[in-house]
DNA sequence: GGTCAAATGGCAATCGATTGCCATTCCGCG
DNA sequence: CGCGGAATGGCAATCGATTGCCATTTGACC
């Protein structure tokens, strides 16, 4: 891998008695009509028994492509990520892409930062996972961007989501078809598209639904962890409205909301059905094992990787916003009302 | 981003009045000391100014160093990897080096790929989640390699571990004191140092405390999940030996084994102890709360960027072996014996 | 056999930063 | 005033792949 041990165009061409640029067309597929036949398998037997990889570094300065795309999150080590981030690189895997990471912590000056490095990287684009849903600076950026699981209100700026609206309505649904009428909320961070769209169908479905249309007996938290789970859940106790529903708007606020329930004597499912969202990791083993709603977190990390190839390949075109479909699971955190 | 709008060493070289050589210069702290103080400050203001960006690939096809490391893991969606991880990239980003991630599926060939995928980007080091006690091909790579939280047979190769001699250590005096006596085992994969190291500990110190100098009542695992938990829980409770406690050689494995006992009618920790190993996150979620052993990942996969980039500044020294120390959380799934 | 166009392959410039080497300037000191 | 050496800055080659343009060859057709 150093100096003298890598093989190059030049030690291609010399080896089959041809110049480099036929070599170099030889290898590259958009211009391989460039050379007959015959001597495009030779060359291409001569390369592969030489070991030839092509040195990227070269190659990107000359045509300023890099194949690297940045993907920015907010924090990997939660676990709504890593699928993902998984999804994201074999999507990208695909098309000879590769996938630097980097994680905000929610931080703006360091996501500031980190566009910084890698727009020195020269990446071809960017998929965001951390895209609030107001982000003025994100249009003016140069290069190709997909927000991936949340988006930003900008329509101009391509996203691949889950579809919150129904998700929630699937669980209110299935909420009062097990007889409750006191339902109450852990709404997410209203700056986020996630927690604002949850919350907004939740307010939406609770009024066709008929069971309530007055102010909603719901908490916001600032952050989608268990501590503001936990909180949420303690200040909902001490408004003392009584519910026997509780629909937060992700996983780990749910399981810190049982956890808190716990503490003040409530047990869920017995006393308080609760609801989470994601359908994350463990979310089956916990107990009692979550209802939730699914969301494709890895199919919705590789088409936003494909929706990224796609707007790369042509020229500009229209935004495009995908919206996968979810699906409800139900556990044993939900019960028919006593 | 594109040509058009980016700044160049030229750009920066014009606006100053000097040569391109002396920017350069200037800017890298290694040869500032070629530049007299003055010209150099007003070479930094004008390409602070100018919002000049080194052109990352043109740097490295000239100095050969990417300032990119490999990292290559089995699953980024198994939960004990994220941390690590992120450790890497805290500790890579510290030096202005960035990660390029992939993820094997625990596949010799994919893992094959890959490495060539890295060697094509020409990545500087590689770290390396994923490595086998025997891994022949390793040493005979041409990069820096340090392997993290597992390790090789090949003292050769660097490594960043926890210590799992001392974890099970702790793990097996913690249930002796609460009076365990038949204890039994869930052991990983044996081709790997952990699966390996803790089930030799697990024999050792099951003879100094004097519980047992036989053969272990124990089942291998072939890999570290909730389905193989499961599984050899099933198998131990179908050979009959009985038991009170179950030590498992992770926390994904001792999750599937609970769900096994408990439908088998045994409760833990009620009926059998079950320990796990990582303290994974949501460990202490669980119902019960996993006992398990803390390993510090984050600070595995820092160390492990540390190291690579000691490795890289000087000239190849003895590789280095750092074991960091584990502490053991006591939580609900152990209890006294009856 | 001659003409023209298509097919094929080579030449050389180019991307932008780095660095060995050389030229010039400057300063101190005898 | 002159010398020597340090300090400073410029020149130009270099890394390796790509590609516009040109030269040559080939082949089809009249």
């Amino acid at each position: 891998m150093n100096r003298r041990s890598r093989t190059t165009l030049k030690d291609v061409a010399r080896a089959v008695g041809v110049n480099v640029s036929t070599v170099s067309r030889a290898l590259n597929p958009d211009s391989r009509h460039r050379v007959s036949g015959a001597l495009s398998k030779k060359i291409r037997k001569a390369s592969a028994r030489l070991k030839y990889l092509p040195n990227a570094a070269a190659s990107s300065l000359r045509t300023l492509r890099t194949r690297t795309i940045g993907v920015i999150v907010p924090d990997i080590a939660d676990p709504a990520y890593p699928p993902i981030i998984r999804g994201i690189e074999d999507g990208l895997a695909a098309h000879g892409y590769v996938a630097i990471l980097a994680n905000t912590d929610g931080d703006a000056r360091r996501q500031q930062r980190i566009v910084e490095t890698m727009r020195a990287r020269a990446v071809d684009g960017l998929i965001l996972a951390t895209v609030a849903r107001a982000e003025p600076a994100l249009a003016r950026l140069a290069v190709p961007v997909v927000t991936v699981v949340r988006a930003s209100d900008d329509e101009r700026v391509s996203s691949v989501v889950h579809n919150e609206e129904d998700g929630i309505r699937r669980i209110l649904t299935h909420l009062v078809t097990c007889g409750h009428r006191e339902i109450a909320a852990i709404a997410g961070p209203q700056a986020l598209s996630t927690g604002y769209r949850r919350y907004r169908s939740f307010t939406l479905h609770r009024k066709l639904l008929g069971i309530g249309n007055g102010k909603p007996n719901a908490v916001f938290a600032s952050a989608f962890n268990e501590t503001e789970g936990e909180r949420c859940a303690e200040e909902l106790l001490a408004r003392g409205h009584p519910f026997t529903a509780l629909v937060c708007a992700n996983d780990r606020l749910a399981v810190g909301a049982i956890a808190a329930l716990r503490r003040h004597g409530l047990r869920c499912p017995d006393d308080v059905s609760v609801t989470g969202y994601n359908d994350m990791p463990l979310a089956d083993r916990l107990s009692p094992a979550l209802t939730t709603v699914r969301v494709q977190h890895q199919k919705g990390g590789l088409e936003s990787a494909e929706l990224l190839m796609e707007m790369m390949r042509g020229p500009a075109g229209p935004p495009r916003h995908v919206v996968l479909p979810v699906e409800i699971v139900v556990r044993g955190s939900t019960r028919q009302i006593r």
